[in-house]
DNA sequence: GTGATATATTCGTCAAGAACTATATTTGGT
DNA sequence: ACCAAATATAGTTCTTGACGAATATATCAC
């Protein structure tokens, strides 16, 4: 992978938004849209975007896809991701992200249960 | 200083192996010139832009301007900078830089004498 | 099949930025 | 003051990307 290829991804405050979230689990569109607050097109168009650049992986899960970084990342790609949480840390923006991930999924059992139960992810 | 600003300069290409140099030590464009390998024109155009968003400091020395990283870089950058430097160990381009900067800084004692003596950067 | 939900894609617009050309500025030497 | 060297800035063109609006696709329930 290349480096630039990185860079372009995170030199976005969406984008990075997006991965920071990732580093931590997983996430379907929606989970995003809510965290982040913006229109579900918005949210598409950069995981597109990051997905044409293998910095994510997707499957898809009945109506959900679920976004998640890739399975064995490059180590370039790993490195920048440590490098990211570990700026991130202090960083008001980001904190709040994580609380409102924490809030979002809080009865969500995510990933193996929840998918054969009803609508409404999570 | 916003991580957002620092992946901006990270995203392109010339830019990266600018800062890349830079992390060796300080350089004047017409060094960039030659190690990169790109019209003077294009050097100082990201430079301006690095210099704009505080990736790099300069000073005046004769009719040199000579270019180094932040001499207090805040935290983030550090990092980033630290992270580039161990994501571009393998890479043979950026290897390669690093080659000829040592060869076009070769008897250049820089920084303190050279600059009272005759003309030619080095 | 129909309808609803979740998500993706397309399109138009607008701004940022990359590269090149030409020109301007600064400085030191004479 | 004048010239040359080093560097900076401005103008232009082209490309990329960000966003919103509208539309399309996929999946599930019925």
């Amino acid at each position: 992978m290349e480096l630039i290829q990185i860079y372009q991804c995170f030199c976005d405050a969406t984008r990075l938004r997006i991965l920071h979230l990732l580093t931590h689990g997983p996430l379907c569109v929606c989970h995003f849209q809510e965290i982040l607050g913006i229109p579900q097109t918005k949210v598409s168009q950069h995981l597109a975007y990051l997905r044409k650049r293998d910095l994510v992986e997707c499957t898809r899960r009945g109506t959900w896809m679920i976004y998640s970084l890739p399975a064995n990342p490059p180590l370039e790609l790993e490195t920048n991701l440590k490098c990211l949480q570990d700026c991130v840390q202090a960083d008001k923006r980001f904190r709040k992200d994580l609380e409102k991930r924490r809030h979002v999924c809080a009865g969500c059992e995510w990933m193996d249960e929840v998918v054969e139960t009803k609508r409404a992810c999570c």
